[in-house]
DNA sequence: TCTGGGGTCCTAGGACCC
DNA sequence: TCTGGGGTCCTAGGACCC
């Protein structure tokens, strides 16, 4: 009988990665990659890193620094990391019957039954395997849960004495220690800033502290979601690795604007955007939304600026995945909350009592005629959009101008998703 | 000038009911 | 002076993740 085993393979500096793919001068050079609106550094290359450049920190306040380091910073190209994000996927299925693709960069697999192989030695196939085949360097962690697996990753990413793949289920215990004791406790996955700063108090400090710590009186003050990361780090496997991903309970599109929004008829505009959008995401999960929640707002990192924040549930008379109707209630929202007068910098609409649609309720009214039509119209448009391309066909009310639009100054081609922008090996 | 977007889970507290 | 007790449901907000 063999104890449970799960690998994390998390790709490093992922966005980054993608981008030195298509665009080898980058190698070896400082990137950063921002999120929307270039707002805010998301990914960061080993050179970032070391310059002392922090995750999430916002673009203009490091302008400085860049200049003198040379640092190279690009828009986020989301359509380049889906698509490279989906073949790292496909081949780390591979490696195994059992995959929980957790995010767009990092997947969990059961290696329950490869224990003759060594995990150790499969965990370095898995990571030449994707190297070779992808040119995407990646890192392999692996332990008794969720948990150790995140933390033997970490390990493996920070001590280049481990290759980049670390086997926390074969390490001695006195050497497993010691490298615990070393690592701050606020690196444990699900131990954020402020239970860090709280734990601090009671003097754990380290992974090994907390490892090591009563379940019981953490459970009293931290509550059961750290009693069960304890569990955890002592390798009881509280979090399953889930293989089919459960749908999604609300679906939300939001963007910040490119510039100030004054007026009601770009809200309008973006906001049909969005609803358009989030319908699009509800057909694909065979979902129906009992609600919509619409919301707008002011720059909050400008409090010298007039400030408004309002947000409305607008409640659906029956649940529905037709664009049409989910507008018609966003619409309403919207006119119920707009005030003139404010300069908008965000507006979002969430998608929410989301059922499936095999679930649909039935009632006296049902006109199924109708039905009918509106199910072979947003089939037929979602077909349109996937084949020739997102925003082929789209609703008037989005309008033309778009001044709302984010800004993306510094955005890759689509080197694997665009016929046009097709990488090119050589020109002459 | 310039500060992302999209999720989940848990808990506390209020409303309501018997 | 002195104002029940317990269960359920819902919502808002906090904390966390990538």
């Amino acid at each position: 009988m063999s104890a449970p085993a799960i690998a994390l393979i998390d790709c490093n500096n992922f966005y980054v990665s993608c981008e030195r793919l298509f665009q080898p001068r980058l190698e070896g050079r400082p990137v950063v990659v921002l999120s929307n609106n270039d707002g805010c550094v998301v990914a960061r290359s080993q050179e970032v890193r070391a310059l002392g450049v922090k995750m999430g920190v916002p673009w203009f306040q490091i302008k400085d620094l860049a200049r003198r380091h040379g640092i190279i910073a690009l828009s986020s190209n989301y359509t380049l990391y889906a698509d490279l994000s989906n073949r790292v996927m496909s081949v780390l299925a591979e490696f195994s019957p059992r995959q929980e693709i957790y995010s767009i960069d990092e997947c969990f697999l059961d290696l329950d039954g490869f224990q003759s192989l060594q995990y150790g030695a499969y965990g370095q196939r898995i990571r030449a395997t994707i190297k070779q085949w992808l040119g995407l360097p990646v890192c392999v962690g692996i332990g008794a849960s969720k948990t150790l697996a995140k933390l033997a990753n970490h390990i493996a990413k920070k001590r280049p004495e481990y290759a980049g793949v670390c086997d926390l289920t074969s390490l001695p215990t006195a050497l497993r220690e010691s490298l615990l004791a070393q690592i701050a406790v606020g690196e444990v996955w699900g131990v954020g800033a402020r239970t860090a700063e709280r734990l601090a108090v009671l003097d754990i400090a380290s992974v090994l502290d907390l490892q090591r710590a009563a379940p019981k009186a953490l459970r009293a003050q931290f509550g059961v979601v750290l009693e069960r990361t304890v569990a955890e780090l002592n390798g009881e496997a509280c979090h399953t690795l889930e293989s089919i991903a459960p749908p999604r309970q609300q679906i939300m599109v939001s963007r910040s604007f490119g510039s100030a929004v004054y007026d009601l008829e770009s809200l309008q505009q973006a906001v049909t955007a969005y609803v358009t959008r989030a319908a699009e995401k509800l057909r694909r999960q065979a979902g129906l939304a009992g609600a919509l929640q619409v919301f707008i707002r002011t720059n909050p990192f400008k409090p010298d600026a007039p400030q408004y924040q309002r947000g409305l549930i607008v409640p659906l008379a029956v649940p529905s995945d037709d664009t049409r109707q989910l507008l018609r209630a966003a619409q309403a929202g919207l006119q119920r909350i707009y005030r003139p007068g404010f300069a908008y910098q965000k507006a979002g609409i969430v998608l929410t009592e989301l059922i499936p649609a095999a679930q649909r309720p039935r009632t006296l009214f049902d006109d199924a005629a109708a039905q009918a039509r509106s199910h072979a119209l947003m089939r037929t448009l979602d077909r349109i959009n996937a084949k020739m391309g997102s925003h082929s066909l789209r609703l008037l009310g989005e309008g033309w101008d778009k001044s709302w639009r984010m800004r993306r100054e510094r955005m890759s081609q689509g080197y694997t998703t665009n016929w046009d922008e097709i990488a090119v090996a050589r020109t002459d």
